[in-house]
DNA sequence: CTTGACCTTGACACCGGCGTCAGGGATTAC
DNA sequence: GTAATCCCTGACGCCGGTGTCAAGGTCAAG
């Protein structure tokens, strides 16, 4: 198939697929005319490439997934890179919630101090 | 007193008080060759802007405690504004959190499932 | 032959808070 | 005089993942 089909089916854009291919993370066969020539594997990269990127990893993060699948891999979370990948972000998720947690601490004070009798608890709290 | 020094006190670089300026949070004074002049009023201003920001705040969001404080305010946050932004934040760090902790489970699933066994806990949980 | 839908590469725009360099002028000390 | 240290404005770079426009080539249908 080409770029725009991928790009239909993979539910990102064209623009987005030449960036993953400038990043290194495809490749695309040429035809005779130049255009990108993809499969079905591909597909598969793509989508591994977009489910990691909503998680908040950067294309960077994602490269060692994309290999473990290219490699034959049943996922791309199945080699050692890819987990050691998930267990960095593990600890930098965490580390930002500490970040988030401290913050909201302190802007909870400011509010108080400034307004006594504002509520400061978090929505969905009971 | 002139940028150099104000920057040196209040903790930032001259470029981040000319960046301030440009964006409307403070103003200077000029004396006859040109150069800002300050006082200990706009020390007060930058040392509220730099809390601000080191909790997560933009340049945006400071604006209203800038003006409370020029008001003649005690703290910039007085002022039903600043409070309106206090609360605006809580809610965004409170969804940030909210995301991260729905992210932090994905990857934790799926780290388990392709190393079963890996510990997945978060760091100084109990 | 022409229209239109597809494809190509290249490059600027965005967001935020600066860092940093270029190319000057001002002031003070020696 | 001149060196050192300050100050000025203007402008590009950065980071990440695109959106979007420019200016063209390709191919099938009518």
């Amino acid at each position: 198939m080409r770029i725009g089909e991928l790009a239909r089916r993979a539910g990102v854009s064209t623009r987005a697929l030449r960036y993953y291919e400038q990043q290194g993370l495809i490749t695309a066969r040429r035809s005779a005319n130049g255009y990108r020539e993809y499969d079905e594997d591909d597909l598969r990269l793509v989508a591994e490439i977009r489910a990691l990127l909503t998680v908040g990893f950067t294309l960077a993060d994602a490269e060692p997934f994309v290999a473990c699948l290219r490699a034959g891999n049943a996922t791309g979370g199945s080699c050692p890179e890819s987990v050691a990948v998930y267990r960095r972000k593990l600890t930098e998720i965490d580390e930002e919630i500490r970040t988030l947690l401290v913050r909201r601490a302190e802007v909870a004070a400011q509010l108080a101090g400034s307004c006594p009798g504002c509520p400061t608890g978090k929505q969905g709290e009971k």
